[in-house]
This record gives structure tokens, C-alpha cells and sequence, in this order.
DNA sequence: TTTGATTAGTTGTCATAGCAACTTGAAAAC
DNA sequence: GTTTTCAAGTTGCTATGACAACTAATCAAA
């Protein structure tokens, strides 16, 4: 059979991840979290006084998005940053008390959204798709 | 074991979203072609004077982006937009000759794109992974 | 046929992602 | 101890995606 564009399982992943996106954002909405920032207060409910720097490299994004995450997420006043004294160009980033209390309602939700999500699979299956995905991340990494 | 929101199924489904898109992005960037851009043309190329609207349902997105891609390829000169005489809300969209050579180059890009990402997995495993997405998208559908 | 609901498209705003260029401070090389 | 290089953060710009509010045109109901 001769795939349309449509079928190609790069576009099927995009849907997914945007379906992924768009519930857990409703989820979060109540509590004026963006999913994205919402992984930034996950670190710090784990690890408070992580500076930006260490935040971009446990999520793995670039630097100028932790930035401006940052910036909103201290905008809502969740967090505030504090100027490092050991390296003057860096800030540790620390919850505040409403940051902070933040955790205790969303921290579940986040961990209920993994259990929707994974609902039916089973450890096998759950697996496989690790698998898989990670064999499509193989395949199209540099080198 | 206790998974760490790092963990989560939803966040490979995303890192692995991002990291198709970064590849496809570099492949299409010499043709000064953005990948959403892209899924355009492609209906274009096989069906040319598609409505805005048309193209929004076929590729299940917002009109809103739609009309701004759109707007993004006729500044590059790759498409027009027809006032629609049977309907003077709507555009029809046709390729500009530049659009429509621009197929030639890039439609053999993108088949081997999905080639690339499927390599070393079986029409099982294929299958296998196609379900288990789906399997995901319907635990997280509204209803 | 007039009104009332729908539809096509636009504009504005926010959130995310990636890239380039920049500032300032720290570290390494000499 | 300079100088060169590197590192942390910021700002600007583009692309995408979601949502709300809007205009203008069509369609349906009365």
C-alpha cells in the first residue's frame, strides 16, 4: 500500500504529543501552571535553589526558554530568584510559600495524568514503546 | 520502583515530538521551508485551489495557524490566495510555478524522512507502536 | 424576506521551542 | 597577571499551537 503523508508515523507522534499537551493543560489551567513551567516547579518541589542553568539541563531545554519560564513563573509569584553569591552571573531559583503549597495539589495531578495516560497498557506493552521511541530517537540523531 | 515525573510517558512522547521535528526542520531549512509549512504544500501538490478551510480539516488544525502559514508562503512566493467567487469569505490556495517546482525537491525529502524514522522496525513493530499511540490518545479523549 | 445562527477568515495574546547575538563574570592559558 | 576562552543569562526573532473575540458573508428558520 502507498502511505499518504498523512500516515507517516512522524505525524502520528506530533498529534499524540499535542493531544498529551492539550489535556494536561487543562489539568493545570485551574492552578495558572503551563505545562512546561509546571516541570520547572516539579524540580524545585524535588530540589529547591536549582539555578537556571541546572534547571536547562535536567529538562533538557535550552537555556533562553528556562529564561523565560522563569520570568513568568516568577511573574505569578511561585518562585523568586536570588542572586548566587558564589558566581555572580547566576541565580538559584527558590519556591515561594505559594510555590511551595503549589506542590501539594499538583504533585498528584501530574502523577495521575502518567496513570491516564498509561491506562490499558501493560508492563510489556509500556516497555515496547519505550523501545520503540527510543529506536526512533536513534534513528534520526546526528552522526 | 518509584518513576520520576522524568519518567513519564508523556515526556518521551515529547522529547521524541521535538526531536522529529528538529530533524525534518534542518532537512527542509535549504528550501527555506518550515516543516508545518510543509504539510501544506504537500496537500497542495496533490490537490492544488484547496480553501484554507479545507486545509485546516485535512490537516485537523486550527484555522487560526492555518491562515498564518498560509500568509507565510505566499510572502515566500510559493502559493496565492484566489478570492472564491462561489463563496467571498473563502480563498482558494494555489501553487505559484515556484510552489509547485518546489515539489520535485522536497516530496522525495519527506518519503525518505519517514523511511529514516522507521528504519529497523518490522511492520509488526510499526503496527505495534500505531496502537499503542492510539491506545494513548484515547485514554486522554475527552468523554 | 427578514432575522438569527453558522461559517471563513483575521487579529490578538500567551506558551512553547530553537537559533543568533549579546553582556557580564569566571576560568584557563600563557 | 594579562589575555583568551568559556559559561550564565538575556533579548530578539521565527515557527508553531491554542484560545478568544471579531468581521463579513452565507444559510436557515420564521
Amino acid at each position: 500500500m502507498n502511505l499518504g503523508f498523512q500516515d507517516y508515523l512522524s505525524i502520528k507522534v506530533h498529534k499524540t504529543d499535542l493531544n498529551l499537551t492539550s489535556y494536561i493543560k487543562s489539568k493545570l489551567e485551574p492552578f495558572n501552571l503551563a505545562p512546561e513551567q509546571n516541570l520547572i516547579m516539579m524540580l524545585l518541589w524535588e530540589e529547591d535553589g536549582l539555578t537556571q542553568n541546572q534547571l536547562a539541563g535536567k529538562l533538557n531545554k535550552d537555556k533562553t526558554n528556562i529564561a523565560r519560564m522563569v520570568s513568568s513563573l516568577e511573574k505569578k509569584g511561585f518562585i523568586k530568584r536570588i542572586n548566587c553569591p558564589e558566581d555572580r552571573r547566576s541565580f538559584k531559583v527558590y519556591l515561594t510559600p505559594c510555590g511551595e503549597k503549589l506542590g501539594k495539589e499538583v504533585i498528584p495531578i501530574t502523577e495521575e495524568f502518567d496513570r491516564i495516560v498509561c491506562n490499558g497498557l501493560s508492563e510489556g506493552e509500556l516497555a515496547e514503546l519505550e523501545k520503540l521511541l527510543a529506536k526512533i530517537n536513534k534513528n534520526i540523531s546526528k552522526n
